[in-house]
RNA sequence: CGGGGUGUAGCGCAGAUGGUAGCGCGCCUGCUUUGGGAGCAGGAUGUCGGGGGUUCAAAUCCCUUCACUCCGACCA
């Protein structure tokens, strides 16, 4: 193996401190940098691009599934964002207001979107007469501001970019099964284009979005084995309709009110991909993201026919894969070192030896292998490597899952668990959100993640209180 | 919001009991190098986070303020 004295140095080493690595990772992979706003980030080019070609793909995705895009207005008047009384309690204490305009005062202050919902309601108010306008299956990409107490890079912070999808539907069924169709979207995206396996199902009543009357949930875990919420799908029922008076003149020539979904993901997603992937020599990102799948790394560029060789190759691959010929006058090992903190999926040496051969050298960024390969039918074989570590990745990322859940049938198992291994906990529950808060209690912040939608029999009796258990939860911290 | 930590060159840091700012990396120039973060020679870069005070003199002492960060609590 390499000399890495210099790249231990520059990155924490992930069972260190996984936090410090996971900082580290941010700011050596030149994904986002902090800014003079407190809270706030500069999201590099790197990062960017990152997000890019996730939106890229989930915007396909929300296309495919009858979805437009459409955007809100980033003010909120407070009226407006108080017409829902479970809603205002969960997101007011959050809000950045918005009191003065150029040099007035403002007769009503203005609430920065912490989330669109009322925004969409009182849209919807207007378009939706009748029952051939439903459904409306609209999507915004945009950024959200809540004023959080402690932030961290993609993970929490004041400002973030996402997207969220409201959608008003004529029956509670279309809307359910609406709600439902997303989350699934989620886990596929999750799955086919980070990598990253999960566990989803519902929350529990306490853990519900404010104002939702069902909260679907996406819950990855982190290498670490804590869980990060990664995407949720709620159902509203007609509590917003109502509120926001949006009615609509039914098959039966009756007035009724619509049934709505909201459903959101953020650049959280890039919090989970480090978390998920990467390693104590940088990100290690699935190929269907990565901003650059190849990097070709031309050896020895004096010699003669190299950096010509070099640039053939860049030519013959660049319509098929987001490649990168590096000509620059770095050395060799600089630039591998690079990539390598880059996290760019596979690294193409070129040198005066590969050229005699007819060959070149592929280097895997997820598991190091170094293959010697014939520059014949290149594209084909660097296509099935591409294909290859995207599936090597989710089993690894899987198995991590696997091994970092366990099951508790008794309190004392619950706890001994809780403090000893890290990951999710699968234990049976009363439905009684006194047990979750014990739980969550004597646990230091072991909370429940979802109720999956198939749920294992494990034991007869809730696992905090003994009394007949109603459902199979995963537990565990959370980002 | 509670508890810790840190602000000095682009980055990472050193600067005792006050004396007018330095190291490593990076950056620029040139030559030599090139299969795992190359070598030599030369060069540029600072309102020492901000404000106030003590002093002949403050990066250093005092007061105050701001920011960032980590660990909790809260939330996506």
């Amino acid at each position: 193996m390499a000399d890495n004295k210099k790249m231990v140095e520059a990155i924490t080493s992930r069972d260190e401190d996984f936090a410090k690595w996971y900082t580290d990772i941010v700011k050596k992979a030149e994904l986002a940098d902090y800014s003079g706003v407190k809270g706030c980030m500069v999201i590099r080019p790197y990062g960017y691009a990152i997000w890019e070609n996730m939106q890229a793909d989930m915007d396909r995705r929300f296309k495919e599934t009858g979805h437009e895009n459409v955007y809100m207005p980033m003010f909120i008047p407070e009226n407006l964002l108080q017409k829902e009384k479970d809603h205002v309690e969960g997101f007011a204490p959050e809000c950045a207001w918005v009191t003065v305009g150029g040099s007035e005062k403002l007769t009503e202050r203005l609430a920065v979107r912490p989330t669109s919902e009322t925004l969409f309601c009182e849209h919807y108010a207007k378009v939706i007469n009748t029952y051939r306008d439903l459904p409306k299956l609209y999507n915004q990409w945009c950024s959200v501001v809540r004023w959080e107490k402690t932030t961290r890079p993609f993970l929490r912070t004041s400002e973030f970019l996402w997207q969220e999808g409201h959608t008003m539907h004529e029956t509670a069924e279309e809307a359910q099964e609406e709600t439902r169709r997303m989350l699934q979207v989620y886990i596929d995206f999750y799955k086919e284009t980070l990598a990253i396996p999960a566990v989803f199902g519902r929350k529990t009543e306490k853990e519900k979005f404010a104002g939702a009357l069902e909260t679907y949930t996406i819950e990855p875990m982190m290498h670490n084995g804590v869980a990060l919420q990664g995407g949720t799908s709620h159902y509203f029922g007609d509590g917003f309709a109502k509120s926001f008076d949006i009615t609509f003149t039914g098959r039966d020539n009756k007035l009724h009110y619509p049934h709505q979904t909201s459903w959101g993901t953020s650049t959280r997603m890039i919090g989970a991909l480090i978390m998920v992937h990467s390693d104590d020599d940088g990100l290690v990102l699935p190929p269907k993201i990565a901003p650059i799948q190849l990097a070709i790394v031309p050896i020895a560029t004096h010699k003669e026919g190299v950096l010509e060789k070099a640039e053939e190759l860049y030519n013959s691959l660049k319509n098929k894969f987001r490649v990168k010929l590096d000509d620059s006058d770095q050395s060799p090992g600089w630039k591998f070192a690079q990539y390598e903190m880059k996290g760019v999926p596979i690294r193409l040496e070129i040198g005066p030896k590969d050229i005699e051969k007819n060959q070149c050298v592929l280097v895997r960024r997820d598991t190091r292998e170094k293959l010697f390969v014939s520059l014949d039918n290149l594209d084909k074989t660097i296509s099935d490597l591409l294909t290859q570590i995207h599936s090597d990745m989710y089993d690894r990322a899987y198995e991590n899952m696997v091994e970092k859940t366990h099951v508790a049938l008794t309190y004392d198992d619950f706890i001994e668990i809780s403090k000893e291994k890290p990951g999710f906990i699968k234990a049976m529950w009363c439905g009684d959100s006194q047990c979750e808060d014990k739980l969550k209690d004597v646990t230091g912040g072991v909370k429940s993640r979802c109720i999956p939608f198939e749920e294992e029999h494990l034991s007869d009796t809730c696992v905090c209180c003994g009394k007949p258990a109603k459902h199979m939860v995963y537990w565990g911290k959370q980002y």
